[in-house]
DNA sequence: ACTCAAATCAACAAAAATCAACATTTTCGT
DNA sequence: ACGAAAATGTTGATTTTTGTTGATTTGAGT
């Protein structure tokens, strides 16, 4: 068993696919040394290999959802590094779908004894899969582009919860009108899940507050006092009333 | 007990991995005193060894169900391609869970349109984000070691559909008492899936032909003549009887 | 189909780590 | 202080890992 065995697959598991060159330069060896290594986690199925690099066989490949997670995902990484230990071991916690949720949802692998609500099905499997943790599927009709739920019966779960976090995301990040998404179904979910946890956690990285995009949009429901937005680098001084009295952290 | 031993311990824990060389110079002694203070750590299972440094046991183990996923693999995969080949595109399916079941939701990413439902979150998240398929997450409650849900929810989902496959599989075969599970909610998902559907396919790779697990075992609901079983091998002569009137196939 | 660059593979030599055996030092009870 | 037992350091043979080389295969583009 090799040294290089847990980073390798940590690598590969976070990002989907990382090439042999990427990985050896990470660890300082040699292109043929990481295929040494990587040959026995490919036969026992840990990874996939192609050519050019290793794909991770625990994640979806498929393009557009891969795409997203592959935006910034340097810094959503971070986020959800930072979000992970803030929650810690034996919480309960409510997520909402996007991508920067499921980066969140691999990275809270490695906590313990987790009670998770979800309408995501890419979280409610990375995480239901996890030893101790409990956890529930929100909704039944999973919708296409990103197999997230959100009929009636999503709201029924999450309404029966009681959590100490949720965990929402936004589509950008508005100076005036707050954290922005693009469905009304989505601001739906979130304040359902607000009503019934006790502090939130807004995870966006710097990108969210520097969108140019036009599409229509709406408001996230509002934070109160003490809630907690995490990000990656300082958000630009226009945004510093609609931060005020919230708990910003930036993650690096 | 070693002055050394809480050093080491506590040092390899902090950090996941720490290098023999890396120990010495940390204690001021030589690497072959931290080989044999280390001897009875490794022995007792509190520390892992590899060639050249030492790593913990605490953190980073592969959950039970991606490990079983591993088992069989290629005769898995061969069988995943068979079924998702059957299936078509456009069809509607009804998938239980099971890592069999897993690898086929895999392979039926390449079909397209599809309607499907599932108890399995695995396979849900699989399926969900390919554009064009409709999928049902039947139940909210996910169990643990594989993600599945077999509450209340789950039936009512399942029984409300109509689909022209169901893919179910099965822990174990015997000659006599057929395909078996090990647990009565399984058998309880397959029948209400089978009631809704047109036609099974039974996937169960050569390895179930030969378990000679004694644990308790349930009886898969019985297949009808029509019904169609995928394997990786022949089965033994001895299984003649039990495959009377169904439709077998051998994928490679 | 053909070409070229990049990636892979196989084989070998160099480097690093391990192990076993022995010499030396330290510890501890008397 | 003395001797036995345990712990540590040292040495050299052995094993494992690693980087390099060159031949071969693969994949993208024409």
């Amino acid at each position: 068993m090799s040294k290089y065995k847990a980073q390798i697959l940590q690598a590969v598991d976070m990002r989907g696919t990382v090439s042999v060159i990427e990985l050896s330069r990470m660890l300082g060896v040699s292109d043929q040394t990481i295929r040494r290594v990587s040959q026995p986690l490919v036969e026992s199925g840990a990874l996939s290999k192609v050519h050019g690099a290793l794909v991770s066989n625990r994640m979806p490949t498929d393009p557009p959802f891969l795409e997203r997670m592959n935006l910034n995902r340097e810094a959503k990484v971070a986020i959800a590094r930072a979000a992970a230990e803030l929650i810690g071991d034996n919480a309960s916690v409510a997520i909402d779908t996007g991508s920067t949720s499921g980066f969140v949802a691999q990275a809270l692998r490695a906590r313990k004894g987790l009670t998770v609500v979800t309408n995501s099905a890419f979280v409610a499997s990375t995480l239901a899969i996890i030893p101790g943790n409990k956890v529930s599927m929100a909704g039944t009709q999973l919708r296409d582009h990103d197999g997230a739920a959100f009929d009636r019966s999503a709201f029924e779960v999450i309404e029966r919860m009681r959590v100490d976090y949720v965990l929402l995301s936004a589509s950008m990040v508005d100076a005036e009108a707050g954290f922005l998404v693009h469905e009304q179904c989505e601001v739906d979910i979130a304040n359902a899940m607000m009503k019934n946890a006790k502090r939130a956690i807004m995870a966006v990285d710097h990108s969210k507050f520097e969108t140019q995009d036009r599409r229509p949009a709406l408001r996230q429901p509002e934070l109160k006092p003490g809630d907690i937005v995490i990000t990656d680098r300082a958000p630009p001084p226009a945004f510093a009333d609609l931060l005020q009295g919230l708990d910003l952290r930036i993650a690096s």
